[in-house]
DNA sequence: ATCCGTAAATTCATCAGATGACTTGATGAT
DNA sequence: ATCATCAAGTCATCTGATGAATTTACGGAT
């Protein structure tokens, strides 16, 4: 059961050899790298391995495999690592960073809001009702639609997609460290925002978020010292 | 040369297969798999394409083989195509995301700073000098390790890890698309910037990167328009 | 009955060989 | 010069076999 960390495989090895000499410039972007029979000898490793690693690398966006033509670099940069960083970064950072997002949001959302995006968050604002209807986990999932609304109404796909991750990270991780004791969110706090992005001024707009963010990053601040 | 699309392999199916199943929440985190050769009969091809397609999702952080014992399920939840998307978001978005989070970063610098990142970021802003010295390259070398330099003062590891995946993404955007005839950013802007976080206010800090982003949102606006 | 060491079974890791599918460039006929 | 055809190169896939690590089953000692 117990097992150390860091023993390795072969493939891993051979993926991890690969990848340095891509990340170090060894070969540019488009250019072919040795095909699998080559980099058996250089790797010293079966074809069934380098297979594996190569494999593993066309996952991570670094290499692109072409049948009958050969292997080819498509990226020297590797962000595969970068969301498992982050995840592993604390509740504090990430909430952090997801109340930049949501702030910013909340700006874009008062410049480019639609008549569909709003009626879409007013309906939301009315449907989340409160932590008795229905239980916990329902209310959970109905508060995070209504804030999804907000980062939708924004237009910005790149904010939307952080935000979606760290929804479900900072979910996973409280639901493995803490019990779910953080304050509360205001309900008229809620529809202070939805006004603010509806008058268009994206300053004021920002200032409802971030106050309504705030009980909650002095929470998380306290708890992290 | 012109490939369609959708062409794919076997082994690209079995691994979207498998993950359909795992996200699909068949079996639950820490559950053991059916082994390769129950595999090889369920998804209808070789052990080595099963080994293949597992390796992908075991590199996505879904699976997690253990020799001798069999494949475990580690998550249900896949992250890993999310910076993907952001990639593909277009380059007014990644701009915001990332004035989003350097705008945050500010304010909490403004907070947190210590006396050591305070002299880091002066340094490096005196370092930085004009785009006449050493040509644009290096120029822009010394532009972002200032920008980096103030994310770090916040001591939030989430933005700082967000904060180099925009700054990597980005700049290949801009080598492949645009031919860099953004906004040149302001000499004094930056000093304006380190000046506020020195005094401690947050909002000041934040304003400080707010208007110096400025100048280049709004041409994004207009050229995505 | 319990504990513990050994053997057996299970499972993933790795290697080797062979065949097929696809791409690319060369060849040759028109 | 153009285009169809062919041959070489390369990745894709299958099959079989052996090794290494883990787990389980078994049997003896206490």
């Amino acid at each position: 059961m117990m097992r150390p960390i860091n023993r390795t495989n072969l493939t891993d090895s051979a993926a991890e050899s690969l990848r340095a000499e891509i990340l170090g410039g060894r070969w540019t972007v488009g250019e072919r790298i040795p095909n699998e029979t080559a980099l058996t000898e250089l790797l010293a490793v079966s074809r069934g391995t380098v297979r594996e690693a190569v494999r593993i690398l066309v996952s991570k966006g670094l290499l692109d495999a072409r049948q009958g033509s050969g292997t080819y670099v498509r990226s020297t940069v590797d962000t595969s690592g970068a969301l498992d960083r982050v995840k592993r970064s604390g509740l504090r950072d990430q909430w952090e960073a997801r109340a930049a997002l949501d702030v910013e949001a909340a700006r874009l959302a008062a410049l480019r809001h639609t008549p569909l995006d709003l009626e879409r968050m007013t309906r939301l604002l009315n449907a989340r009702g409160t932590v008795h209807d229905g239980g916990r986990e329902a209310f959970g999932q109905r508060d995070i639609a209504f804030h999804r609304s907000i980062v939708e109404a924004s237009g910005n796909r790149a904010i939307l997609e952080l935000y979606d991750f760290f929804t479900a990270a900072i979910l996973e991780t409280i639901h493995s460290t803490l019990n779910g004791d953080l304050p509360e969110p205001d309900d008229r706090a809620h529809a202070a925002i939805v006004a603010a992005i509806a008058t268009g001024d994206p300053d004021r707009a920002a200032a409802a978020v971030r106050s309504f963010m705030a009980p909650v990053l002095d929470e998380l601040q306290r708890l992290s010292q």
